[in-house]
DNA sequence: AGTAATTGTGAGCTTATTTTGAAAATACAG
DNA sequence: CTGTATTTTCAAAATAAGCTCACAATTACT
């Protein structure tokens, strides 16, 4: 996830405050509101990934704002309260919440529990899984490399050496380094080996093929 | 969800049984597992909608029992401790539990959390008894699959190894990953099997057997 | 138990990939 | 510019992986 923007609701201006540190610290953007009905008004404008509200809140609670928000959008959500009894969380994870936590918490598991949430709410959305750089897309899961797009067909010692090449973008290895990542620690292969499988990789790159770069002397890197 | 699956691992009798009879009283249907590896190999058989483990546990312990069960499958997963601390909660959040419940804990916040959980994983499955993907129809409940609308007759284990295939369509699977998820933890079998199974689902499915990629040097993967 | 259907195996065959070595091209240093 | 070191290229040879098939073993059905 890019830029992860999560809508704090809550009437208390301390507590906003301090979730709004926690979260900015992780790299989250953080908008706020102190009432249900103000939140809502935002939520277009916003489109926040994640809601977290407080239950008691005055003129509209935490239940009927999530009840509301529900309707507008499927925006995962995670309760706050200070009441810890039983009938809340009830209450709470049946109206569609996504998670509770009990004030007062520990920054560490507001942290896990956003995560946690953010996960499953984006689960299929999210390629976890798939590398991006430059014009390049490696996808681990099915083992496929994009170039803008179009898929290229790599055998698989062209996938291992360009997904280490890619993954340490900018990053110069040797062409023993190289036999040693990809072929692993007992490899019997000569260097040439490696020039040849570099020289395939640039020509099923095509225009791209200058992606990988000659270190003379050295060995070769991946530049964008 | 007409009958819903929990098992419940956990070494302590007590427990399982407490728990047993709780959801029981709901209308759940329960299996029990002593430890870990019990229980890997009984996901295949029990195919449960839900897992719910205790992190404190001879031999595999909870945390580890996480990790396996989510190679294997997508089932969501509560964990169950005795132990409050923070660290806990944020190492069982980010190994894929969907939540987590500490112990002592009241029926009726298990039971809102195990119905949280199940309405979140389940969202956006639809009736959950049929796949489509592509031409290829697959139904669970009367066992059948359909390729444009023309049944195909598939044996079990073509039947098993083209929905795992189709269900991750995209993912690819080692030939040892497939008899793992197919035959089972303690497959005896070789790995040409899986070739020779391949084959004849191909055939079956006759100009439509290209859906079933070859991955040269990694597996198999299904792809639209 | 007897039969049919399904599943498993291993060996030969086919195909894709990897390796190699040597020649050609290129880069660098002085 | 020249000589040397390094990289690139190429095609043939070696290797590795996948496919197929016939038949053996197992399981399911009656």
């Amino acid at each position: 996830m890019k830029q992860t923007i999560v809508m704090v609701i809550d009437d208390e201006e301390q507590m906003r405050k301090m979730i709004r540190a926690f979260l900015e610290k992780d790299g989250y953007t953080v908008f706020e509101a102190t009432n249900g009905s103000h939140a809502l008004s935002l939520l277009n404008k916003t489109k926040p990934h994640l809601l977290i509200v407080d239950v008691m809140m005055p003129f509209m609670d935490g239940f009927t704002f999530a009840q509301e928000a529900k309707l507008l959008s499927s925006i995962p959500l995670i309760f706050l309260s200070a009441k810890g009894e039983e009938w809340d969380k009830i209450h709470g994870l049946k109206l569609g919440g996504d998670d509770y936590i009990v004030k007062p918490f520990m920054p560490g598991e507001l942290l896990a529990r956003i995560e946690s949430v953010l996960r499953r709410a984006y689960a299929n959305k999210e390629d976890s899984n798939v590398l991006t750089i430059g014009p390049l897309l490696i996808d681990y899961v099915s083992h496929q490399v994009k170039l803008n797009d179009s898929p290229l067909s790599l055998t698989r010692k062209e996938f291992g050496l360009l997904n280490i090449l890619a993954k340490n973008s900018g990053r110069v290895y040797s062409r023993e380094q190289l036999l040693h990542l990809v072929w692993g620690e007992d490899h019997k292969s000569s260097e040439r080996t490696v020039d040849t499988h570099i020289k395939t990789l640039r020509l099923k790159m095509g225009d791209h093929g200058n992606l990988i770069e000659t270190v003379w002397g050295i060995g070769y890197k991946f530049e964008v």
